[in-house]
DNA sequence: CTGCAGGTTGACAAC
DNA sequence: GGTTGTCAACCTGCA
């Protein structure tokens, strides 16, 4: 038998330290190692991403490119453009591999597709490896631990993973690796599937030049350029890779006392530049940083701390807690990224839901862009939008605003704004706080409503966040910064703000709306329906948004995935002869 | 079955 | 200005 020739395949993984999918990928001791990034059409036209985001995970790629470079002494990451089932089958072919290694993926398209590309590899004779590495237990045991249901209380996932087992500590990165063999590959035309292009705010006026070849324009499998993948330029000041992850990491660990009583509710949503939390989620949603090299840092400054430290729910500790039972839940649940068809997500009769509703698309629009004349809930979106990072008590109040508390439209349509613009967007995690504050899983106090008033005056009395964010606040008094609607025509003149003109009336009065959501609440919640209860469909047009496959997939989240048709092998043979 | 405690992070008024 | 009770009352988990 000769020695392993192994494709590592870099997807939630972008570093090289405490990587147990690397680490096995070493262990058998391969004569060459490819590592791999497939530059995924789906993600390309079929997610929605902001520029900042994009950078990021460029970022994310050249740091490690040149990690790998340097271990290797000569290639580094081998970004290989197309759809992964296809550019992988040709390069398992043409590069003679025995084993393709990869970290587990629970995201729903992630999983359509792996079990797709493990089909097509096992078909051709190559083993695949996969590991568990970007949470702290593996999500699909825990709901097996669970009995089979979705794990979806914090209690429950200390419960069971204490069952399981500790996490392990993490690993250390390689001090040296394999190159890669002859990387000449006959590449396959691929049919890029542009439609529906959710990319296009993103995208520049130039073409996608990313699919003209499979190893990028210099022929040498590059990591791409913004101007290759014809992205506009990021606005926002956080970038990423390893190297920042690990140094950020360090930075917040070196202050022991803040890591230890760290309590989320009480750290400030209205600081910014640095925000008062570590702001390492995006560096874990690219696996940059991993997610047990920062719990077990957290948990030895905890213990050396002694009887002082918080605890979950509160804790950092919990902060990490919560993320693995957003995994759980959405691995464990049907339908998790949308109301209808979801056994586990309340049904609630919301705008925009289903039915068209003018104004209610009127508000949604005012709330993505920052115009709703609510000074805070307008500088937290245009924070969002500009820097790629809000407080996480900044999401609350603008998902409360827009949910249950104001607006009362479906948390779907908050989530996918979301989703193109946080850098640490993770669809598990998105989807299961929009459900929370939505109050349609999760939690159900929906009588706690978020004031888009007085929570932001609470923290912020004078308004900072309002005047970096809204500069047409800029010089409106204290007295008046939350709510500018208060100002006389003097006041405005004085302040140099005219609302209707310079800054938008509120969209509502706030109290009212806020007594409308609350009865529309109470009625649903009386109601007793979920996304999946038979009474829904019924309701509704026969043309059911719920079978019906293309209209409903371009308005979903990464559920649109599994919707989306990944071609057999099979078939791309037969339509390239 | 019932009852009860607890739930990451509310708002507001009264003291 | 900091603490406390009320608002109107949800869920899950456990005894």
């Amino acid at each position: 038998m000769g020695a392993a020739r192994v494709i590592y395949w870099f997807r939630t993984d972008l570093r090289l330290h405490d990587s147990p999918a690397l680490h096995a990928a070493l262990e058998l001791k391969p004569e060459v190692l490819y590592p791999v990034w497939t530059w995924d059409p789906h993600y390309v036209y079929h997610a929605r991403v902001s520029s900042n985001r994009w950078r990021y995970l460029l970022d994310c790629q050249a740091d490690v490119d040149k990690r790998i470079k340097k271990l290797t002494g000569s290639n580094g990451l081998l970004v290989l453009r197309g759809n992964p089932l296809n550019v992988l089958k040709q390069a398992l072919q043409d590069w003679k591999i025995t084993h393709l290694v990869f970290e587990q993926d629970t995201d729903t398209y992630a999983l359509s597709r792996d079990t797709q590309v493990r089909a097509m590899a096992e078909k051709l004779g190559v083993k695949v490896v996969s590991k568990l590495g970007r949470t702290l237990w593996d999500p699909i045991e825990l709901n097996k631990v669970h009995g089979g249901k979705p794990v979806m209380t914090l209690a429950a996932v200390q419960k069971l993973g204490s069952q399981i087992g500790p996490v392990p500590r993490p690993i250390e990165a390689p001090t040296s690796l394999p190159s890669a063999g002859d990387t000449k590959l006959e590449a396959p035309k691929d049919e890029i599937q542009d439609a529906p292009d959710l990319n296009e705010p993103a995208r520049g006026d130039g073409r996608v030049t990313s699919y003209d070849q499979v190893a990028g324009p210099n022929g040498d499998y590059s990591v791409p350029t913004m101007e290759e993948i014809n992205i506009k330029p990021a606005e926002g000041p956080y970038r990423g890779g390893e190297t920042l992850a690990l140094e950020a990491l360090e930075a917040y660990m070196a202050d022991k006392k803040k890591t230890a009583t760290f309590e989320k509710p009480k750290t400030n949503p209205g600081v910014f530049h640095p925000p008062e939390t570590t702001l390492l989620s995006p560096h874990l949603h690219f696996g940059s940083l991993s997610i047990r090299t920062f719990y077990w840092r957290v948990m030895d400054v905890c213990k050396a701390y002694g009887s002082g430290a918080s605890k979950p729910p509160a804790s950092l500790e919990g902060q990490l807690l919560f993320r693995d039972m957003y995994f759980a839940a959405q691995c464990g649940i049907d339908n998790f990224e949308q109301t209808l068809g979801n056994a586990h997500c309340r049904y609630i009769p919301w705008r925009l839901l289903q039915e068209p509703d003018e104004e209610a698309e009127a508000w949604l629009e005012a709330w993505t862009h920052g115009r709703t004349g609510f000074p805070w809930i307008d500088a937290i979106m245009r924070q969002l939008r500009r820097d790629g990072w809000i407080h996480h008590l900044a999401r609350h109040s603008v998902a409360c605003f827009l949910t249950r508390g104001h607006c009362y439209i479906a948390w779907e349509k908050g989530a996918q704004v979301f989703e193109e613009l946080l850098i640490d967007h993770e669809t598990a995690c998105n989807v299961g706080n929009w459900q929370w504050l939505s109050c349609t899983a999760f939690f159900s106090q929906y009588y706690r409503v978020y004031s888009p008033v007085a929570f932001g005056k609470k923290w912020d009395k004078s308004g900072a966040l309002i005047r970096e964010f809204v500069p047409e606040l800029k010089n409106v008094p204290d007295k008046y910064i939350y709510e500018p609607w208060l100002m006389s025509k003097v006041d405005m003149k004085a302040a140099g703000c005219i609302l209707g003109q310079d800054y938008p009336k509120r969209i509502f009065d706030e109290k009212e709306q806020a007594k409308v959501a609350l009865a529309g609440m109470k009625e649903a919640y009386d109601a007793k329906l979920y996304g999946d209860s038979p009474q829904i469909g019924k309701t509704k047009s026969p043309e059911s948004p719920v079978k019906s496959g293309k209209k409903r997939g371009q308005q979903s989240l990464d559920g649109f995935a599994k919707k989306a048709k990944i071609e057999p092998a099979e078939e791309h043979e037969a339509n390239e002869a």
